[in-house]
DNA sequence: ATGCCGACAGGATGTCGA
């Protein structure tokens, strides 16, 4: 089973680019975030028509995720727990039954936190605070469990291109990356980084300054895999080759194969 | 030290992202 996280930043605006890469790419289980829509204006029967079944939990303007699977999506729970009136569409998870019992997969939109010193920031540690208790809960279940999206989250200096220009940043903060290695410390594991060691290997490269094209990137998607979920790791990559397209998004594709079919 | 780009809402330009 191929499963595949991407942060498609406005799927209205990402439309052709997110059909072209389903036909390549072929993943049974994706974690779309930044839908930018809500859920009657999400382009369901496009991706109906490619197999997919949708479970979408959208916002206007801002956030909102989706996980689309070729097999049929159940208990769809658009929330995370916690957070009273927290408001942004930034969690959903739905259980995917597989030939060898099911796997439970979420699509995860942490928030960015900048700047530092603002509610904003204050509201991303206690939005992965509130991650970290609701995984707790979730590996008690001993179950394969998939929690993939945009953490927001450089876990090491080696994940970026230039420390330097990032240790004033949200993403970078001593407290973001506890935060991020906290979580994991519950038993979780980073699939890409699992399956890879060579270091600056990264998911978003900004639209500005010519990022991409100086490979200026960060490494802040990640796919989680709880220990059941590990034990069936093949492999995993990125799909650097569509930050190249027209009108890209500024982040990529991260995919993990698991055992699972 | 900051903007650079891109999407959105709305109908000019401010907000947000990372």
């Amino acid at each position: 089973m191929k499963i595949a996280t991407w942060n498609v930043n406005s799927i209205k605006a990402r439309l052709e680019n997110a059909v072209a890469w389903l036909k390549d790419a072929e993943p049974d289980v994706v974690a779309f975030q930044e839908l930018k829509c809500t859920d009657d204006t999400f382009p369901r029967e496009t991706f109906e028509e490619l197999g997919y079944n949708c479970a979408v939990h959208g916002q206007k303007t801002y956030n909102g995720v989706a996980i689309l699977s070729k097999r049929p999506l159940e208990d769809v729970t658009p929330r995370l727990p916690g957070g009273d009136g927290d408001d942004h569409a930034r969690y959903i998870e739905a259980i995917v039954p597989g030939d060898k019992g099911i796997v439970r997969v979420a699509s995860i939109y942490a928030p960015n936190g900048n700047p530092v010193g603002t509610d904003k920031f204050t509201y991303k540690l206690g939005w992965m605070e509130r991650l970290h208790a609701h995984a707790k809960e979730l590996l008690k279940l001993e179950e394969k469990l998939v929690l993939m999206g945009d953490y927001n989250v450089i876990p090491t200096a080696d994940d970026c291109w230039d420390p330097k220009a990032w240790e004033s940043d949200a993403l970078f903060q001593t407290e973001s990356r506890a935060a991020l290695r906290k979580l994991e410390f519950l038993g979780l594991t980073d699939a890409f980084r699992a399956c890879h060691a060579e270091t600056h290997q990264y998911t978003f490269w900004d639209y500005q300054a010519g990022a991409w094209q100086k490979d200026h990137g960060i490494r802040i998607d990640h796919i989680l895999l709880s220990p059941q979920a590990a034990d069936c790791l093949v492999t995993s990559g990125t799909d650097k080759k569509v930050r190249a397209r027209e009108r890209p998004s500024d982040h990529v594709p991260v995919w993990c194969e698991l055992d699972v079919d």
